[in-house]
DNA sequence: ACTTGACTTAGAGTTTGCTCTAACAAATAT
DNA sequence: ATATTTGTTAGAGCAAACTCTAAGTCAAGT
């Protein structure tokens, strides 16, 4: 069990940006007696994930459909849940793609003025 | 020499965002005396490079640094474009490492997602 | 002659994802 | 007892990169 602090430094988030992803209910925290949020693996697992995703550019939006599908009725939305985890596969391997050729073109431009 | 309706079609930016980047002095475009731009070839190639840093992530502030240093005084700047580049190469090898772990952690949910 | 359509500008508005502030509560340190 | 620290909330503010709007110019088509 962790509080906000803690959390925050494990998972490299921001104390804000914990509770504001609260606030657009991408996730829900117990409190304890104090109302102050207390963490159990599971939620880091659920925040280091969350953050592969938005790293790889899925928007909070679509986390948080994922999150109420997952939370809702697993079973039933397994497949749901799937269609959207095979499409975010296919943009960052599209990114991945567009960015090695971008990489290209910068390390020929780098080529180019090293040779001036 | 192409018109703004062209280089938007051919680069796939916005004719808004074209007078944008102007706006922010990351380039500039020629008028013809009715004041429309008339865009040439290496106007487009400038701005498929900006595209690629952009794609890449690199900030518009220090694309137009780049481009202040390489229109202002070319061969004085090299170190410093080199310099510039070299590090957004740096940058673009660590996303792109960074978004390969991601994307092994995607899959993994995906081949366990499958199994239910 | 007039409508249509493509261009121009300055400047306002939008979206996303935070990030910060103010005001307050509770526990600990001096 | 009081100051500090850590937590809480609602809501304001911010930065980046567009994106759109309004008002206008100009040339070509009917």
């Amino acid at each position: 069990m962790f509080n906000i602090t803690e959390v925050s430094n494990k998972i490299g988030l921001s104390k804000h940006t914990l509770r504001y992803y609260e606030k657009i209910e991408l996730l829900i925290i117990p409190k304890d007696s104090k109302g102050h949020r207390i963490y159990k693996d599971a939620d880091l697992s659920a925040l280091t994930f969350i953050k592969c995703l938005t790293k790889t550019g899925m928007p909070l939006d679509q986390i948080k459909e994922l999150s109420r599908l997952a939370l809702k009725n697993p079973e039933k939305n397994t497949k749901h849940i799937l269609s959207i985890l095979e499409s975010h596969k296919n943009k960052i391997l599209s990114d991945l793609h567009e960015s090695k050729e971008s990489l290209k073109m910068i390390e020929s431009k780098i080529e180019l003025a090293s040779n001036l």
